[in-house]
DNA sequence: TCCCAGGCTCTCT
DNA sequence: AGAGAGCATGGG
């Protein structure tokens, strides 16, 4: 089930016409990929790899700004995931919170994000919040990555790798920075090797993944869900155990097997910010 | 001042 | 194997 993409060039942009299921404000800023800037109504830009990119929502109509049908094909396709008929999978749903949930926040898509960048930026997560996270995230990228654009490379794991925990005390990730050199050293000598879990099963996957330290249950799961882009993964954070304990107490509706990831990020939006805008 | 945030590690039963 | 303290930092 592939959804035909229609994409037509215009000068140096690329539009995707008329996709269904997609809304790029709420995708880039659900609280799963930390360093999307949004610079205007609808209008947001981004580093993926070493790929800048500034993106445009007009209704059903994306533009990709300055984007060849390569990098297209072999980036943004898959990083938006963009194949996916994401309409199948959410009218499936037959679980009333979640057709809540999915109506209200329609054309949250799960990102397919660089491995590692994930493995990291979920690290960062732990026992934090997502403003916070974001700026750790950012300052990371401003003193270790590559300038690529107007904006950061996420730091490569190679160069993470050679630096002292003392010399992240500028991006003031606390207690985390000890696990962020230790997931480097790991990935970058591959003794946790990023190419070998993606063919691995999905619990071999999760055991390789708690290797590193600071990576438990729950970023292992993040991990997998937006690195991996295993959509049967179901990260469980304090939010989603709100839910599973308020409203699935004898367990996950049976509709969401295979797409567990997919539910859980509607459900985490939505349970958000039900609290949210109580305050 | 205390509490909490997309948790994990370590220690003690 | 299960529970609980401690953890860096910053906003409310």
């Amino acid at each position: 089930m592939v959804v035909i993409l229609k994409v037509v060039k215009e000068n140096n942009n690329l539009i995707l016409k008329n996709i269904e299921c997609f809304n790029i404000a709420l995708s880039l800023d659900c609280g799963q990929a930390f360093r999307w800037r949004n610079i205007g109504e609808n209008l947001w830009c981004g580093v993926v790899k070493n790929k800048y990119l500034k993106i445009e929502q007009k209704e059903n109509n994306i533009i990709f700004y300055d984007t060849t049908e390569n990098d297209f094909n072999l980036i943004w396709k898959e990083y938006f995931d963009l194949e996916r008929d994401y309409k199948l999978i959410l009218n499936s749903y037959d679980d009333k919170n979640l057709v809540l949930a999915c109506n209200e926040y329609n054309g949250i898509r799960i990102l397919k994000q660089d491995e590692w960048e994930a493995i990291c930026s979920f690290i960062i997560s732990a026992n934090n919040n997502i403003p916070r996270i974001k700026g750790i995230i950012e300052r990371f990228c401003e003193n270790f990555g590559e300038s690529v654009g107007d904006s950061f490379s996420f730091p490569l794991p190679e160069k993470i790798a050679e630096l002292e925990v003392s010399d992240l005390d500028v991006i003031r990730a606390g207690f985390r920075a000890k696990y962020i050199i230790d997931a480097a050293k790991k990935i970058s000598t591959k003794e946790v090797d990023i190419e070998k879990i993606k063919d691995m099963n999905f619990e071999d996957a999760k055991q390789e993944l708690l290797k590193i330290k600071g990576v438990g249950e729950k970023v292992a799961q993040c991990a997998l869900l937006y690195g991996f882009g295993r959509l049967e993964a179901f990260p469980q954070d304090v939010w989603v155990k709100r839910i599973v304990s308020e409203l699935y107490p004898t367990g996950l509706p049976e509709c969401i097997k295979g797409t567990e990831g997919i539910a859980q990020q509607y459900l985490f939006h939505w349970r958000r910010n039900l609290d949210n805008s109580k305050k």
